[in-house]
DNA sequence: TAGATTGTTAATCGATTAACAATC
DNA sequence: TAGATTGTTAATCGATTAACAATC
């Protein structure tokens, strides 16, 4: 392993879909797989699969090829996946109450710890175990809390105001549903699900295809 | 404009920035731009905005920019904006539910032409105006009514049926919720929204700022 | 042992950035 | 006109793929 490698994010998001395919295979109990035969699955190269995993260690055998088990133990720690972050969720609208439901239906780990909201008619209401709190109450909430990461599911013209709280309250990690870009500073981490922008690159790409035909 | 052209992904995938912050500037009065002002907005290069623009043509003038309202209409045309595909969406839970809403509420010109689900007690509630239909009837709704793109919110353990019928039946598109990746043929184009995914990719980031420190 | 397959180095490919002639 | 800025060609950078010696 090259220690103070830096991991491309190319590399980084390419893990949770290893870890996802190994959950698969060791649960059809195969526990043995090459690279060629993982990349057939996978529809990726066996060059890359190889050079990937090369970032983190030698998990596999010559001759052998990679056990099924170990392979994503490995993967599980590299992701640190049974000892996640946790999170709250700012925004208690449609996307923030499915998302809500959702981390909590999964059990991956995540942590949920607070919901906040800025709507009086949302605030007390009860999801998943948690009463919603004010969002007026966050600075404090922050003060007494380590909060690692925020999912931000709010409105855009509000963006500014929680912004400025989660840089100074040392937040390391924000899941961006809102529509805005967020300004950051290079130490916070910043996971993008922009539903707008995906569905218009998702509409050029069908035009393309049926301009195509 | 170089007319046959093979747009890469990475350029598609950057047109809706564009377009919001087109359309963000046309609201401040804004009504000139150079690439090398938008380039300090936006976080990326000015050679980088002159050369995706290129793929599409000529927009700016030399010694001015770029006229805002313009490019914006440009970007609209491309992206096509006022006259978007439409879609279903196949499961109506949480995620799905939200979407529905979110697509409802945003106003950009997708059109939802039917909801499916496969539970009893979804089947027949009322949803921004349309009615749950059970998902036996599916197949003749995809007879009857041209659907251009399908929005997949439903538990893995279905996707082979339904990926079946979307490619039976002509879909073009797939906004792809589920946690499995779809294995469709080339002429029919996917986006990934995956949550799970998305939230081990965050939690390994932040993992790596705090070990950092 | 012989065949299979790794981990890594080298080659290739594609995307981003720099440079600049053209021209408003 | 002089300065500004485009669109495009060339250079660079980074990511993917190919090749292969090492070795199980």
């Amino acid at each position: 392993m090259k220690n103070n490698k830096v991991i491309s994010l190319a590399v980084i998001r390419r893990l949770p879909r290893y870890y996802r395919y190994l959950k698969d295979l060791l649960e059809k109990d195969i526990n043995r797989i090459s690279s060629s035969d993982l990349s057939a699955l996978m529809n990726i190269t066996a060059s890359q699969i190889r050079q990937d995993l090369s970032n983190f260690g030698s998990f596999g055998q010559q001759g052998y090829g990679y056990n099924v088990e170990y392979l994503l133990n490995e993967i599980k720690r590299i992701l640190n996946i049974d000892n996640s972050n946790n999170l709250i969720i700012i925004g208690i609208g449609n996307i923030g109450s499915a998302i809500t439901k959702y981390i909590n239906n999964q059990k991956n780990g995540m942590k949920i710890i607070g919901l906040f909201d800025k709507n009086k008619d949302v605030i007390g209401k009860g999801l998943e175990g948690f009463f919603v709190q004010d969002v007026e109450t966050l600075p404090l909430f922050l003060k007494k809390n380590k909060v690692d990461m925020v999912a931000l599911t709010i409105p855009s013209k509000n963006i500014k105001e929680i912004t400025r709280l989660i840089v100074e309250h040392d937040v390391k990690g924000v899941w961006n549903f809102s529509s805005h870009d967020l300004d950051l500073p290079p130490n916070i981490v910043v996971e993008n699900v922009n539903l707008s922008d995906d569905l218009m690159i998702l509409n050029f790409r069908v035009n393309q295809i049926i301009n195509k035909v």
